[in-house]
DNA sequence: GGAATTAGTGAACGCTCAGTTCACTAGAGC
DNA sequence: GCTCTAGTGAACTGAGCGTTCACTAATTCC
């Protein structure tokens, strides 16, 4: 941390600080960790501020309040579309790609989601923006699976809906929501087995689905 | 209400009081509307007391909380499998079903789900108990309708997992919760046809998934 | 270097509401 | 009628939100 470790005074408002910027990060660093640490509910502003050595007038003048905070804090812990591994086929593809998502989910990422569910915050700016993120790269990550698993040959769905593209990871950010942060393997494995497999390479389906046979 | 409109003491304890479950009933009736009115976040136990014509302490006595009341105040709202009209196709049962779930996620079913998720209580009993009611209720009726399709000669999945019968409705309450309560019919159409067909009647899917033909 | 401007700060403030306690007393049961 | 129990309005404490203020560290400009 960028203040000097000399004696200070007693009132702080006499010691260094630091401005624009530098002040910025230093805030968005100390709310990533109250957010990890007590979650989006127990996170408040006052302890934001002491924890980033602070005032608290400073965060009100940078941010209008806690949704907004945590949103510029978590806004860039979102997966890049190049560092994806390539298992070899679309079904280890997307199991790594939800192992990924579940991780987010379990820190800070899931918390700010869970913030900006919990105080309705549909229509405002930074939760729409989040949400728009969010969903958006979901999309644009699985979509870039199937292609290339198109590209290998394997036989996937070649018009699949954004609809199609996002079911996983919505029913994953429920489960979240509803179960708690730590997501089972084997939720993870039913998530793409018995909804996103089906949905996106209906003919290499796993047996999960049995057709009933048409009445005589 | 069953308070008296005759002259009432200044002093409302020497005024007539409700007992047990018809106090009980009154403070349920009360925390319903101010869920309705100002959602999860904006609900407070003060006001509910207000509004219900009891003793901020009598709500305490008979619930340890916010999350535990509203749990007690919303829980009879699922609907029963019986109620379900009989459209005479599997696609035509589910976008009834989804329509009165998202009928009732509109209100103060909806904001009690806000309300769980957004404190993170998912260890909390009374939103243990809310959560398997409603993925409870939610997969036996889309199963009850999977199996009357079936009887009626659909060409069904006869194997659908639970994850699968509750996908659509995991998808319903995520959208609610990150976009609002006003569901467009197209958004529960997309819904049925692109995420629960496919997964609950594969062979009569609708030309929204077309199959990439095989690389020679 | 000095002056002017701007943003950052600790302290303080008023407000709301959660959760609690208390003395009084309406209701219920015997 | 008596005893016990649950309900009540009032009051309380404490936490945190959002705001204001006087002071002053930082930055910019001449």
């Amino acid at each position: 941390m960028g203040i000097p470790a000399v004696a200070e005074p007693a009132d702080h408002r006499r010691r260094p600080r630091r401005r624009g910027e530098t002040l910025r990060a230093g805030i968005l660093d100390a709310a990533l960790a109250e957010l990890e640490e007590t979650g989006y509910a127990g996170m408040t502003m006052e302890r934001v501020a002491e924890r980033a050595h602070a005032g608290k007038a400073s965060l009100y003048r940078h941010w209008n309040g806690k949704a907004h905070l945590v949103f510029d804090a978590t806004r860039r812990a979102l997966p890049e579309p190049g560092t994806l591994a390539d298992t070899g086929s679309l079904r280890g593809d997307l199991l790594e790609l939800m192992g990924l998502f579940a991780h987010l989910l379990r820190g800070p990422l899931g918390e700010a989601v869970r913030g900006i569910v919990g105080e309705a915050l549909a229509r405002e700016p930074s939760a729409a923006a989040l949400r728009r993120e969010q969903e958006g790269r979901a999309v644009e990550l699985t979509r870039s699976l199937v292609e290339r698993a198109a590209d290998r040959g394997e036989n996937v769905a070649s018009g699949a809906t954004e609809r199609q593209l996002e079911a996983g990871h919505a029913i994953l950010r429920m489960h979240v929501l509803a179960h708690g942060p730590d997501v089972a393997e084997e939720t993870l494995v039913g998530i793409v087995d018995e909804v996103m497999m089906p949905l996106l390479a209906p003919a290499s389906r796993r047996p999960a689905v049995r057709l009933r046979p048409p009445r005589p």
